[in-house]
DNA sequence: CGGTTCGTTGAAGAAAATCAAAACTCGTGG
DNA sequence: CCACGAGTTTTGATTTTCTTCAACGAACCG
């Protein structure tokens, strides 16, 4: 089982800068894009968009700094404007479960309970903006409109966490790390150009933690994925997508 | 690998009956319920509730029938009135992943994607409201405060969904079958009265293909289960919570 | 009563975990 | 510029958990 691990700074607090919620391009041909593009910032008028920035402040975080950690009052609620983070969970031994990998556009801290169940950890430098959890549920109340943007992103996220169950309860180790690169490129297609290459800013015990396997697993599950020539590792962390059609039907099982 | 489950019977038309989209006692001090009592009944004023009413009807569904399956144009949306069902995803060989055992009071079918993504079939008769996605859709578009109800259904849905990915991601066989029927109970004791016994409207193999598991593994651990004494099995597929302490420590990993 | 499905149990096998160690990366500082 | 060292990745050998295969008993049903 891995070691916990144990970071307990807080994200620094920044200046103020401008509000944005979402820097994807709003008119991107990609689904999850166009959703998120339409969420909040599409919702508002102008006046009310002033209302609502004057709500937020903005903050920067170095990795392995935390946003909040599981247990904590959830009192902010995040808007991630640069940078990706890993949002998990520990158990009492130290197992650990990553449910995401939170990126620019996505909100996070917005839970239902009274404390966050999730740790939101950076990786790289993360941007974001901050807004006080009590004014945005207010700010909620009072723009019943709102609400159905809320609605759209979280049916988003139940749509990949029920795909990450998928693949946790029945894909084999090759099947999980085809998956989940295609969810990379994917996210990556969506933002930038049409590079089919990828940066992976997690560590590969973090890719384990998230697949459901050891980091040794998903080190020989990389390796033989490259043998297979699917894909090829390149310097500096990255990964280059080679033969998308067979890496998209290992990963939904319709190939050894 | 489980071979896969055939069955396409489309559910029966019922006849009109009182609109209920929640069954669930509104006051019950149960987050998960009251979170369900609040949604749509008490959101609507009666006038609105009357409009909303003469968008459904009424239908049942026999144990095995599909309400939809995966890959079915998504044309309409459920609300449970009693029953429960099994939500699954099939892969092409026939693997299968339970996501969900959806009951009274539950909404299903309200994706964002044309088609559904996943198999909704009944494990016992099934009584619903149906509404046509449209009209649904229309309806919340007119009354902006369904959007923040369909939030809260989502969060929640969201949250059930990522404690499944710890349990399918970390957890131990025993683990997974401990917090599956922990579940379970809370489930019924927000329900019914505070009987620490409940009935298992799924087979060996609808739990394994919930947990990530096998029927023989499940079953074996149903033993191992019973011969620790944390739980009995009861005539009639019924299960008996004998040490409830003992099951949630084993359940969240504290305990061998 | 035979047929079917479901649940349980046992024995053998496989995928991934664990244990162990070498190779590589990258920042630091001599 | 290169050597050092901590952390990460890769690879190998062994073990474990769960799966697979197989058999049998119980419940159900026309």
């Amino acid at each position: 089982m891995p070691a916990p691990s144990e970071h307990r700074q807080a994200g620094s607090p920044g200046t103020e800068k401008s509000l944005r919620l979402t820097t994807l391009p709003e008119g991107h041909p990609c689904g999850r894009c166009a959703v998120r593009a339409a969420t909040i910032c599409g919702t508002l008028k102008a006046k009310e968009l002033g209302h609502f920035k004057s709500l937020s402040s903005s903050g920067y975080a170095e990795p392995s700094q935390c946003l909040f950690h599981e247990g904590d009052p959830a009192q902010l609620v995040y808007s991630i404007t640069s940078g990706s983070l890993k949002l998990y969970r520990l158990l009492p031994d130290g197992r650990r479960q990553i449910a995401a990998f939170p990126q620019a556009g996505d909100f996070l801290g917005l839970t239902l309970e009274k404390v966050h169940a999730y740790t939101a950890e950076a990786l790289e430098p993360v941007e974001y903006c901050r807004f006080p959890r009590q004014r945005f549920d207010a700010f909620v109340d009072e723009h019943p409109e709102m609400g159905r943007e809320l609605y759209l992103m979280a049916a988003h996220e139940l749509a990949a966490a029920r795909e990450q169950m998928v693949l946790l309860g029945r894909k084999t180790a090759r099947e999980r790390l085809a998956s989940f690169l295609l969810t990379l490129f994917d996210r990556a297609r969506c933002r930038n150009a049409d590079w089919e290459i990828v940066r992976l800013p997690m560590t590969r015990t973090d890719i384990a933690d998230h697949l459901g396997l050891t980091k040794e697993t998903v080190s020989r599950t990389f390796t033989s994925l490259r043998r297979t020539e699917m894909i090829a590792l390149l310097p500096g962390e990255r990964v280059e997508l080679l033969q998308r059609r067979r890496l998209e039907q290992l990963a939904c099982g319709e190939l050894g």
